[in-house]
DNA sequence: CTGAAACGCTACGCTACAGTAGCGTAGTGT
DNA sequence: ACACTACGCTACTGTAGCGTAGCGTTTCAG
């Protein structure tokens, strides 16, 4: 029947297209590391991924829908912590975040992706996916927090979100301070002192850093 | 004598000069609050301001001079508000900045500029400066208060900036969520009760927000 | 083994952009 | 009135990029 037909079509690619499309994808994503969105040029892909410019053409319909599925698996997501309670998942994502901000590849792509979703609506999904990817973790967390009990009643998932994201952001991106654990570890204490119940509990006893050595503290400015 | 020439040269410019100068800098801002650094071309400005793509050659040394003095007045500083009071004055601060988020030019271009910081060099020290013209008027509020011996012992004008405005520029540019009043007044709320001295001091009385009507809290995304 | 699909290659056309050269014109300070 | 400077204009070189066309060759599936 042609189910079937159609079923086996998609299933079994060819093994060329399969090699070309594979090829094509990582040197985009290498370039884009690289330079960013700018620095992708589909002349350069094809020199260096040995992929004839005719066929990447084959394969995606313009630039565009190849950067889109290039940035479809940056920032691919992480596991979701599970210690028991919101101190120690939170703490291990956030110290997770911050090292993911110090070495990993979507960290230097992501100011131009957000440069290309402010202007470029064709874009601007991209944008929405990718952020939705990199949270994942924190708001899958937050709302096991909230099912709970854990998050004081007027806390929402997205704003502990935003309240323990944001300075780590911020210092990534625009003040280029460097990234240390010791403000990364206030960050955690004092999101965790507004968002949980009964504040003022004092010292926050035991949930430890999940990340065992951050000593690499400064940023390596090439 | 020549020291004299030389300060009449320096002070008195041509009309002419100032004229196409002037011209040339509206139009560079204007492209670049629109499409941001990429959307810069020298045709495009000659183009729009009507001085001739020579005569901008004749005044800046290559595309990159002439960025760098455009973005040299973006974002030019704000006042600094002197409530007496560190909470009055972060309030001010903060609900300014919300505003400015929302509305101002610059808020749309510091993405490319962010980016273009992260790989080229030749406008790394653009970022740094527009970074510093910024936030200035935030470190200047947080070392008065911690002068005044406002602030508790462990807590550093850089922290608190990071604290107070990381929250906000993840909503703008990263979450793309609504930085609607409620959001901007508990980010204050919650970063005074860490950073003053005698915490728990209950509803921190007074302290109004320093812009009247803050109606409009949605983007306009066009 | 054979046909079809995918591929590589060369060569286009088109647009946009950075930056330069030469010349004639218009405005400026003295 | 004078020399000087800035200016506009046209034209040009050179580079880079997107996307397409045609043709011959390799590789896969049946």
């Amino acid at each position: 029947m042609e189910i079937n037909q159609v079923a086996r079509s998609e299933d079994f690619v060819d093994a060329r297209v399969k090699r070309s499309k594979a090829a094509v994808l990582a040197q985009t994503y290498e370039l884009l590391s690289a330079g960013g969105i700018g620095g992708v040029s589909i002349d350069e892909v094809s020199r260096r991924s040995g992929v004839a410019k005719t066929t990447i053409y084959r394969h995606w319909p313009s630039r565009a829908a190849l950067l889109v599925e290039a940035c479809s698996t940056v920032g691919s997501a992480s596991a979701v912590p599970d210690t028991g309670g919101f101190d120690g998942d939170l703490t291990a994502l956030v110290f997770d975040l911050a090292e993911q901000l110090r070495t990993a590849r979507w960290a230097s792509v992501l100011p131009s992706i957000v440069d290309a979703a402010e202007r470029e609506p064709e874009l601007a999904g991209l944008h929405a996916d990718l952020h939705a990817r990199l949270m994942a973790p924190f708001v899958t967390v937050a709302e096991r927090a909230e099912a709970r009990g854990e998050l004081a009643g007027d806390r929402r998932p997205a704003d502990v979100v935003a309240a323990v994201t944001g300075p780590l952001f911020y210092r990534r991106w625009f003040s280029r301070e460097p990234l240390d654990a010791a403000f990364v570890e206030r960050v955690i204490q004092d999101c965790l002192d507004h968002v949980r119940v009964q504040p003022g509990s004092g010292a926050a006893a035991g949930a430890p850093p999940a990340t065992a050595g951050n000593a690499a503290l400064h940023w390596d400015r090439a």
